[in-house]
RNA sequence: GGGCGUGUAGAUCAGUUGGAAGAUCGCUACCUUGGCAUGGUAGAGGCCCCGAGUUCAAAUCUCGGCACGUCCA
């Protein structure tokens, strides 16, 4: 079965019919008797370009985005939808996307499963939202965005409960209602296109909604999940129905403001200000006047027509493209050569997708975000070295900061920034130095990578391009303008490579993803009770007693150490491993048997007692655990958390726990920082947590529902990973630090001592990784550093204050004895060599000097430097010595007779045997020792008779 | 999380098959000049990132660490 007709009183109370699409074949519902496709095809030109189809709304830029916004919420504020203000743009309570891509994201995956309740509902939000999919078409197709905001209204429906609240009907109602009398939209122009959805599991029936040619809306309604012996099949798959039901919409709000607007392209309705600022900036303005004979507005007004059915697409090749374009203008009467398209359409793309990217970049930077190598601050370099190639293929002469000064002060005005706009500021030309950095380097390796290729070479090897993008930044087509600049004029990129590129690094990635993996511990884990954690209620409880439940073996290749048995407890005290702290030590007793509890670990809300051995369910057992170590997880994990807080407090709003591990000896918290933490930086916290463990005298513990706690505390809270329920233990230390946290923590900060930020380290950039001790383990942190100290000094012998100085006195004496070795060396050479004359004999005018020597490899080396380097007296020179089982070397002077007759290396060859050894070298320098210095006498007898001969 | 690349003089970088640590700029002194720019000559400046291993021999090869860069998920 696939899904029926959407057949509603709504199309047939307002005059529509249904027909079906005579390109695309898919059904829709029109008002129009004369249409015969549903709108978003390839002959459906827009028709709002100079002509809007939505009424009133005179703004421009901002002020029509916050002007449509305010209709679309307050409509469905009437209609008793709840407003809900929006998700931040990073998705920080998900752990499988960086980025919220819609607003339904926001609910995924807990509300959108039913595990956690909605916010409200019904609701209505406008989410900004960042797709960077579509990144190389933003500026080309006059219509991509990566940055865009998704105005919604969500209904989470659980009929089996009895709580419907609407379902289609009302659903394309609303829409209908709102399109035609809010925004003024003639019904005639409306095509609603069924096609139903399907993504991520999940399916349902779906609308979407086409005004003028361009897509307005999409009406998905959420009721199927994937099933094998599912009754209904959607595109290959089956599914059947679920319990909830969910209306998830998505209008997009910069397509309202453009069929609004009526410009030739989205960015003109949006950004204004900004592309008139770079137009004027680049001298973009004046390109016309080239071409007196060429109407610019003409040309760019059939363009954006023509935009609509040329279904411009991300990796479409350029060239294909301006080819085609030309084509198609010229059928209109529009002619323009390929030369002046480029000219116009080259620095249109990039005024266009500039203050696209500056959105999207100030969003994700405003979010306190920290530009990185790796994951979403990744995403955030890539946009701002977008922009800043794009200003510098524009010839533009503006910094980054100064760009997006511009952006915060025309389009973010009453918009809450977590990150302050001189820390935006400040990331920004860290951002841009880093750029200038990579540009001057690369120019210096393009420029060496180019000595191998000749000079009217028409293509660079396909390696090469491949390696200066993927391991030096550099970008294939910046490559060959380089090149090209510095003389290599034949160079082009071929036709095609990009594409190559890009599918290379698919691959990486596919086979990057297929190496995920769970570890379970045991074969099978029975169907029991979670056990109750005793944990929670007191962190001081060492002791409980609790019956039986299952004694598993466990899986052989995770067996650690002697633990051979997971036993599962009715409840438990021990703390097993969770929010990188890790898991309680201790043992397990009855009457007759005693078992050492090796670990703790949880898998399926089963407290895992790894233990040495097995019990019997139904057993009684005394658990105890090892308090000294739980004493000191505790005393890092809340250490962990005050220092936290006090970064923040002193680095500024970005810092974010990116991870962090407790363990009873230290504890490591990574946190998201734009350049490296200073010794300095280091003292500051450490100082201002130890003066929190005075001034906290309580920690508290709160669990709150899901939603009241991200609405209290912020998505902040879901520092230490994305959790699952719908219940939130909160951990607040004042104000100091609120986070969301199942680990276990003292009641009074005071009970820690002390804490010591020990160092820094870096983890990627972006991320840096604080080392700390705190409690028992400060004290012997510091008690080991002394020892450190003390070792030290007793091997000077001074006190360790003199330390540094010390050892600084030693270091540059040590250096300055090593030079005055090196000169006594050459000055015992020359003094040997201009001695040896009874070792000398003359053989047809070349010197032959054979002698033994005292002295190591790099002293022979000068010695035979020495007697070889007078052109005037060519000479064959071996010398012996017996140091470190006996050492050969041969020269002989260069481009001299000497050195024509004499090969070192076939010399050195034939007597190295009498040492056991080896060698090699040059044909006038050889060198090799061996084994055997008793040979030595030997071989240099036998080197006398082979230089007679 | 994965792939790739780079650590050599104060700076920017060469360093071939493992076999004698280099260039350019900068620095110091001297020469040229009335002085400066410039030109000439000489000199100083190196734990070849750190630690193991292989080898007769390691800046070079292998492994580990540290630091930096880059592409992708």
């Amino acid at each position: 079965m696939s899904l029926p007709p959407i057949d509603l009183a709504v199309f047939h109370d307002h005059g529509f019919t249904r027909r079906q699409c005579r390109i695309t074949n898919l059904w829709f519902w029109t008002c129009d008797k004369d249409r015969t496709t549903c709108g978003d095809t390839h002959e459906d030109e827009y028709t709002f370009i100079g002509k809007p189809l939505i009424q009133g709304f005179e703004q421009r830029g901002k002020a029509l985005k916050d002007a449509m916004r305010e209709a679309f919420l307050s409509f469905f504020e009437t209609f008793e939808h709840h407003r809900i203000q929006p998700y931040p743009v990073l998705a920080r309570w998900r752990d499988d996307i960086h980025l919220t891509i819609a607003s339904i994201a926001d609910f995924q995956p807990h509300v959108t499963s039913g595990q956690v309740a909605p916010p409200a509902n019904p609701l209505t939000i406008s989410q900004p939202c960042i797709r960077l999919t579509d990144v190389d078409a933003v500026g080309r197709s006059g219509r991509h965005l990566t940055t865009f905001e998704m105005m919604a209204h969500h209904v989470f429906n659980r009929p089996d409960e009895g709580e419907m609240y609407y379902w289609m009907e009302e659903c394309v109602a609303y829409c209908h209602q709102m399109l035609t009398e809010t925004f003024g939209v003639e019904a005639a122009e409306i095509t609603y296109v069924e096609n139903p959805w399907c993504g991520g599991g999940n399916a349902g029936p779906a609308v979407e909604v086409i005004v003028g040619g361009l897509e307005l809306a999409t009406l998905v309604f959420m009721n199927l999940e994937e099933s094998e012996d599912g009754d209904i099949e959607l595109k290959g798959d089956r599914y059947r129905e679920m319990p909830l039901q969910i209306i998830d919409t998505g209008y997009g709000l910069e397509r309202f403001c453009w069929a609004a607007a009526g410009t030739p392209t989205i960015y003109e309705a949006i950004y204004p200000e900004t592309v008139e600022w770079l137009k004027t900036l680049s001298g973009f303005s004046e390109v016309a006047s080239n071409w007196p004979d060429l109407d610019l507005d003409k040309v760019l007004g059939e363009m954006s027509r023509l935009n609509g059915i040329m279904n411009i697409e991300p990796g479409v090749d350029a060239e294909h493209l301006s080819q085609l374009f030309i084509e198609r203008l010229s059928q209109r009467d529009v002619s323009i050569t390929q030369e002046q398209f480029l000219a116009v359409t080259e620095p249109l793309a990039r005024i266009y997708a500039i203050p696209d990217h500056l959105h999207a970049l100030t969003h994700m930077i405003g979010d306190g975000l920290v530009p990185s190598n790796a994951k979403a601050g990744y995403l955030a370099r890539m946009l701002a070295r977008r922009i800043l190639r794009m200003r510098d293929d524009l010839g533009i002469d503006v910094t980054l900061a100064e760009l997006i000064s511009h952006h915060i002060d025309v389009n973010m005005e009453g918009h809450n920034m977590k990150q302050t706009r001189d820390g935006i500021i400040t990331i920004m030309s860290l951002e841009e130095e880093r750029y200038g950095e990579v540009l001057r380097k690369g120019t210096n390796l393009i420029k060496q990578s180019l000595k191998s290729i000749a000079q009217d070479a028409e293509q660079l090897p396909d390696e090469l391009l491949f390696q200066l993008n993927d391991s030096h930044g550099l970008p294939p087509d910046m490559v060959i303008n380089m090149a090209q600049a510095i003389g290599w004029s034949q160079l082009r990129l071929r036709t095609g490579f990009s594409a190559e590129l890009a599918e290379r690094h698919a691959k990486m990635a596919k086979a990057a993803a297929s190496t995920d993996q769970h570890t379970s511990y045991v074969h099978e884990l029975p169907q029991l009770p979670k056990t109750v954690p005793l944990y929670y209620n007191d962190v001081h409880q060492r002791s409980f007693d609790a019956s039986v439940l299952a004694s598993i073996p466990l899986l052989e290749d995770v067996a650690l150490e002697s633990a051979t048995h997971a036993i599962v407890l009715s409840e438990s005290c021990f703390y097993p491993e969770g929010g990188g702290q890790e898991g309680d030590y201790g043992s397990l007793t009855t009457d007759g048997t005693s078992r050492q509890v090796l670990d703790t670990k949880k898998e399926n809300g089963l407290i895992l007692h790894l233990c040495d051995g097995p019990f019997e369910v139904g057993d009684l057992v005394h658990g105890s655990i090892d308090w000294s170590r739980r004493k000191q997880l505790m005393d890092h994990h809340t250490a962990v958390h005050i220092v936290g807080g006090a970064a923040r407090r002193i680095l500024g709003p970005h810092i974010y726990q990116a991870g962090s591990n407790k363990s009873s000896e230290l504890a490591r918290l990574d946190v998201t920082h734009y350049r490296r933490l200073t010794r300095e930086d280091l003292d500051a916290i450490e100082v201002l947590s130890n003066e929190v463990l005075g001034q906290v005298s309580r920690i508290e513990k709160i669990v709150l529902p899901r939603h009241e706690a991200d609405k209290k505390y912020g998505f902040d809270l879901y520092q230490g990973g994305a959790p699952k329920g719908n219940e939130i233990r909160v951990l607040r230390i004042s104000d100091h630090d609120v986070q969301a946290c199942g680990g276990t923590h003292h009641d009074e900060p005071g009970k820690i001592g002390s804490i010591r930020v020990v160092r820094s380290t870096a983890v990627q950039d972006g991320v840096e990784r604080l080392h700390i001790v705190a409690g028992d383990s400060a004290l012997s942190f510091a008690r080991e550093q002394g020892e450190i100290l003390r070792e030290a000094s007793k091997t000077f012998a001074v006190a360790s204050e003199d330390l540094p100085k010390t050892a600084e006195r030693f270091f540059t004496e040590w250096k300055e004895q090593r030079k005055r070795i090196e000169q006594l060396e050459a000055e015992i050479v020359r003094l040997r060599t201009t001695g040896g004359g009874d070792d000398s004999m003359n053989v047809d005018g070349v010197r032959m000097v054979v002698m033994e020597v005292q002295g190591n490899l790099k002293q022979l080396t000068s010695m035979l430097q020495e007697l070889t380097r007078d052109p005037e007296t060519p000479t064959v020179a071996v010398l012996g010595s017996r140091e470190g089982g006996g050492k050969l070397m041969v020269a002989c002077t260069e481009s001299s007779i000497a050195s024509k007759r004499y090969n070192a290396v076939d010399l050195l060859k034939s007597i190295i045997p009498h040492i056991k050894g080896g060698g090699g070298g040059r044909p006038t320098m050889a060198q090799g020792g061996g084994s055997d210095a008793d040979g030595l006498d030997a071989a240099l007898e036998e080197a006398r008779r082979l230089v007679q001969s």
